[in-house]
DNA sequence: TAGATTGTTAATCGATTAACAATC
DNA sequence: TAGATTGTTAATCGATTAACAATC
């Protein structure tokens, strides 16, 4: 059996936020067709998605059993069993994303978060806030797997490393910078300038056309 | 002429940081090798990459012109002409996109945050929030091309087919949903659950091997 | 039955990589 | 000259899409 690829794997959260949409509304199926309308996609790209986390697959005329589904991604995304993990950094964006309730939803607990600049201190929503020299203990001693880098660029490919040195396996960078790590760290660097460039590129296009 | 792949497109930004390094450490020439293993990338993809954009190519045995290539993905980029952006919904994750310098650099200038729960009032940074019902007239007033949203999801659409009918024509959208746009209207769906789906997959496939 | 829908096989498309001659 | 590096053509790889038989 193969992976699924990466772009399957990208849109099946996609898929999941509308399958829990219309499980609210009481919609026990749908087709592949309806979902790839709603999303401009191919309904074969759908079927093909599905095809590797459905168990039972869809019936002709009827389409996929909503609640299967939502069950089945839910399960393949690894949103049933909580992944623990560490910020560092601080300052407005890693705020932000400590205060952003909906990563409970995508399996994502943040236990701890770090900067440079504090000792222990409290933040705004009453959460601790602890020097960076305290994260190697506290990763090794909880086992946390995920680092999540809200720091200036600077100090980011340090914070990394730093991370890496403690036991941390997989980092999710929003720092502007792509990080140095070895192969055996999972590493997604989330690139604010590569995205505008795509809209801005799209934007020139249709500026162009009108 | 074909256009630049997407693919390309991204990583060009990636480049130019790095270029701007070599840059300022009075480095004047750089090979597509030496790029390549700065970023794990083969060296024929980063030199089709440089083909398109670049005037005089490289020389063999030196490789390209540092100077030249900053200068060309810049203007490629359209770093040098600002583009106008408006922002809708002032929460944590606004006010971070709001107070991010960065995006100066990507010729991108937010002039005016909106949100529904003010009348016009002084953020943190000293910054105008206009109740969103003033967006329409602004965004038409100063032909405004770029909206930012940063609001729930369940007024996500609503911002967004407002944005559309006051004239806006590209839309960075940074809420948790897949907005329905016409085809004519530039969309990126900045999704943070299919980044992470993608790292957590990552991460489960080492801890396998290990 | 008729028709909507599925799942699969084959064709297409596009991007990456390999091979290699040209050149400084 | 020798060797590093470029740019281009061809091969490979992977994802999307088209075609179509199977089925409820």
């Amino acid at each position: 059996m193969e992976g699924i690829s990466k772009e399957s794997l990208q849109r099946l959260p996609t898929y999941l936020r509308y399958l829990n949409e219309l499980h609210l509304n009481g919609i026990e199926s749908v087709s592949s067709t309806t979902i790839a309308d709603r999303f401009k996609l191919n309904p074969v790209t759908v079927r093909k998605d599905l095809a590797f986390i459905s168990e039972d697959g869809g019936k002709p005329k009827t389409g996929f059993s909503v609640a299967d589904l939502v069950a089945e991604i839910s399960e393949f995304l690894g949103y049933n069993n909580t992944q623990d993990a560490v910020l560092v950094g601080v300052g407005k964006l890693g705020s932000a994303l400590l205060g952003y309730k909906g990563f409970s939803n995508y399996g994502l607990n943040i236990v701890a978060s770090f900067d440079c600049k504090t000792d222990i201190q409290i933040d705004s929503t009453k959460r601790e806030i602890n020097n960076i020299s305290m994260l190697p203990d506290l990763v090794k001693r909880l086992g946390v797997n995920i680092g999540i880098i809200t720091v200036p660029a600077e100090s980011a490919q340090a914070v990394c490393d730093l991370m890496i040195n403690s036991g941390i396996k997989a980092i999710w960078n929003f720092s502007p910078t792509h990080l140095i790590t070895p192969d055996n760290i999972a590493i997604k660097n989330e690139d604010m300038a590569a995205s505008l460039a795509v809209l801005s590129q799209r934007l020139t296009a249709i500026l162009k056309n009108e």
